[in-house]
RNA sequence: GUGGGUAUAGUUCAGUUGGUUAGAGCGCCAGAUUGUGGCUCUGGAGGUCGUGGGUUCGAGUCCCACUACCCACCCCA
């Protein structure tokens, strides 16, 4: 029988993960610039968790959902999306008695919806984020799309575009929703079956809908800028500000929307047409209500989202240079089995000292030893053989330049390490 | 959950109206060079043709079912 990993999951092999420690190590070096510290949170979490959190009338918590009973008949469900856990994390942990803001951000955390897969979309994918808790300024959702953008800038993607919108609070977006309905009800003949369905449950989505019948309805639909509150625009205003004093262009699209409940005022994506349907690279926003909502203080609070596995597909699509894989300082040939031996210990030794070293396990011939040499990144592969031996040195052979020399043992770091 | 496409070597793919022993490029292993990689040449290993059934004298090829993968809807990162 053929074992596979389960649909929609992927491997990342050892010939692979070199360019996601590469995006890791960018995106590590940026968060502590602007002091974001990692959190960690598990992979598991109580069902309600999400059903509260994300909200119980969205796709994600209705259809989309790993949820099992445990051992101890337990509902417990595998992270569908990475707030609710730092949110339950942030009360838990009563962090919101220390000085605030408190910024954190998770790389590389499991995420795991049961969708049909296809580019750019799997059941299991790992994401970056950050949240920042009680921050209730603009200049902080400002600092979230900043960062998204350095970092992407940083890994050389090309032609990203900023979509923001504000979709109100809760003060404001009752009174939206009640106009917008109202406006829906007059053309629900013409719309689609899953938007007449929708515009009860939540009317905020049918503007986000594909069928061009109801993109042409919604382009009429009231605009939920026009309904914003005070405080909601003055907001939006101050973003707004923000992103031009740093010069980030924006496009203002009130047909943003996303698809948790917990959003407030601030919602943004940033896309890509480099990627196929699934053009996201990242989205995030407001959600002052969560934290509260979830039973801690009343604490406002920003974040994004980034999928790492579009990320890496964005790339690959757009022909970035990611470096390369790490090199070799030396690979030692050992030729006969009393080298052998000596080569076994000669790489410890030299591993003792710093250098990155690799040796023949296979018993290879000293040709077949330089062919497999020749195709890792290797510096300089040391022959090993009864005249090496006799004299205590390696014949070191330069693989760039060609050029061999005779090194003793002891002075095999010095001279390799100049 | 809905729709479309694909399935032949490790991989990318050829395979004629159904006809003998299923091929190629790349990769892998070895030799040419018995202590030297990349380039070149030569050879070798590697296939239940996704699985099961059917039609036929004969199926990789035609039909049916199943499974897997890909793409799109939906949804989102």
């Amino acid at each position: 029988m053929e074992l596979h990993a389960p649909k929609g999951t992927k491997d990342v092999t050892p010939k692979d993960s070199w360019r996601w420690q590469y995006i890791e190590g960018i995106i590590r070096d940026i968060c502590r610039k602007y002091c974001i510290y990692e959190a960690r949170t598990p992979v598991i979490e109580h069902t309600e968790l999400f059903a509260r959190g994300v909200g119980d009338t969205t796709d994600i918590v209705q259809k989309e959902m790993y949820t099992f009973l445990d051992k101890g008949e337990r509902s417990v469900t595998l992270k569908p999306e990475g707030t609710a856990g730092i949110v339950r994390m942030f009360v838990e942990n009563r962090l919101y008695n220390e000085a605030q803001p408190t910024k954190m951000y998770y790389l590389n955390a499991p995420i795991f919806r049961y969708e049909r897969p296809q580019a750019g979309r799997l059941r299991e994918h790992h994401q970056f984020g950050i949240e920042i808790f009680g921050a209730p300024l603009a200049s902080a959702d400002a600092e979230c799309i900043s960062l998204a953008l350095e970092i992407l800038s940083r890994l050389g993607v090309k032609e990203l575009e900023l979509h923001i919108n504000s979709i109100g609070c809760k003060h404001c977006r009752p009174l939206y929703n009640e106009k917008l309905v109202e406006f829906l009800t007059q053309h629900e003949h013409e719309l689609c079956e899953t938007c007449r369905d929708r515009m009860h449950k939540n009317p905020l989505r049918t503007l986000d809908c594909k069928e061009e019948k109801c993109r042409e309805i919604c382009a009429s639909a009231p605009i939920v800028l026009e309904s914003l509150c005070d405080e909601c625009s003055h907001h939006l205003d101050e973003l707004k500000s923000c992103l031009d004093a740093v010069g980030i262009p924006y496009v203002l699209d009130p047909h943003i929307v996303r698809g948790l409940d917990y959003y407030t005022k601030t919602v943004f994506e940033i896309i890509s047409n480099d990627l196929s349907a699934q053009n996201t690279v990242c989205g995030g926003g407001r959600y002052d209500g969560l934290v509260e909502q979830l039973g801690g203080p009343k604490t406002p609070a920003v974040g994004f989202g980034m999928g790492l596995e579009r990320l890496l597909l964005l790339l690959q699509n757009q022909g970035a240079h990611m470096g390369e894989p790490a090199s070799i300082d030396i690979y030692i040939a050992p030729i006969g089995d009393t080298a052998r031996m000596k080569a076994f210990e000669l790489a410890a030794f030299l591993r003792k000292q710093g250098l990155i070293v690799d040796i023949d396990h296979v018993g290879r011939s000293i040709k077949a030893q330089f062919k497999f040499a020749g195709k890792l990144n290797i510096r300089y592969v040391g022959i090993l053989g009864d005249s090496e031996l006799e004299m205590g040195a390696l014949k070191l052979k330069n693989m760039t330049s060609g050029q061999e020399e005779i090194v003793k043992f002891d002075n095999l770091f010095n001279y390799i390490k100049e």
